[in-house]
DNA sequence: AACTATTTATAAGA
DNA sequence: TTCTTATAAATAGTT
């Protein structure tokens, strides 16, 4: 109804969508009053425009209070006085659920004990000892991986150490080094690149054949020569 | 808009006011309904009929009831939507702090420590001992105190038995004692309503006169003659 | 906010 | 209640 037939889709425009909020609440609003007037009956109209504006219109006959007192008593529903006691009911329960965790903490603490009958100390001392095994199995299960980590780590750097002490040593034994040094980094470095450890771990072992037996964890001397 | 132009006032004929009622009431929804797609509203529309009926419309981007708390907290009405809110955040913390003091005790079970490093477990390991130390110290305080107390009421006993023990004693070196056993029931029933409980425990020793020697605190048998 | 060509709603009738 | 249709009312686009 106006100079052109509109589809019933979100006016992007913000402009003309308010302008139409505009003109249609005024229209609706009428409408309900008309629609009070004539049946006689009772309306409730609120409306929110997406800028967070708010309207109202409600029959003369009636209040606001009282629709919404009707309306709960014909759905059968308390709007908000059920979400409420649903919410303190939860709110007990989770308070008391927190006490008892609280105290059951205190007690795995060694406080609040006063009221514990001996066997119930018993109990507890029996699954605190057992739990305080698990704690501390696990505590070995992360030292010993901790261990491992380190081991490898050591085990690696012993490896390159080795590669750079062979290295060393092959450039020595060679008659032709001399010649070949002032020839630059080239050939160490492709040597390095290419990664034939075990060609270096050989030489390694022929020169320092105790080496791999230290395996321990403490600190080597990774110092070159 | 129709065949002819009318009156907005209250439709006197019910049926015609009726029909009235169903076709404007279904024009003002789809205008409800438009507003809410066009505009981007929110829109709460409730309608009572003067026969009572009841009919609603809600943009499905909205309930009821937030309309309501909407409503009250844009009119500054009550309270109730601040107050629902904080209780809200309330059971938000509860929840939170309640699922860190679970994870405290499944941690002090032994559980879920995967996540813990090396110092965390070093440390709740030594908590825990240290825990550990404070419930036996409470059981063996425990287990004193009611070695103490079943000792005291084991001595208390043993007075208590010697005190019969004498007052039968006095009574056997009476020489008018046998006088009065014959004495029919009358004074028998009178001593026993007054409770003098030394006189029967006497008259048990004459007949069992080894009886004192039992001293333990098995049931003794308390039948008179 | 006012105008107005059009669309939409609906009163009356079936 | 639903359909029809003449007509009133609402309103989209414009000024």
């Amino acid at each position: 109804m106006g100079r052109g037939k509109i589809e019933i889709k979100r006016i992007e425009n913000p402009t003309n969508r308010q302008v139409t909020y505009s003109k249609r609440r005024n229209g609706i609003f009428k409408k309900a009053q008309e629609l009070t007037v004539l049946c006689d009956a009772k309306v409730s109209l609120i409306m929110f425009s997406n800028t967070g504006k708010f309207h109202e219109y409600t029959s003369p006959t009636i209040t606001t209070k009282k629709v919404y007192d009707q309306y709960q008593k014909t759905l059968g529903i308390d709007l908000w006085s059920s979400h409420y006691e649903r919410m303190q009911e939860n709110l007990r329960k989770l308070k008391e659920i927190n006490n008892k965790l609280r105290r059951e903490i205190r007690q795995r603490m060694g406080e609040d004990l006063g009221d514990l009958s001996i066997e119930e100390l018993r109990g507890l001392e029996q699954k605190m000892d057992a739990s305080l095994g698990l704690v501390r199995e696990r505590k070995y299960h992360v030292i010993k991986t901790q261990t491992e980590t380190y081991r490898k780590k050591v085990r690696n750097l012993e490896e390159q150490h080795g590669n750079l002490l062979l290295n060393f040593e092959a450039k020595c034994d060679d008659p032709h080094y001399g010649l070949v040094e002032n020839d630059g980094d080239y050939e160490s470095a492709v040597a390095f690149a290419s990664g034939a450890s075990n060609l270096y771990a050989f030489r390694l072992h022929q020169t320092h054949p105790n080496l791999h037996h230290d395996g321990g964890y403490g600190s080597h001397d990774l110092r070159l020569a």
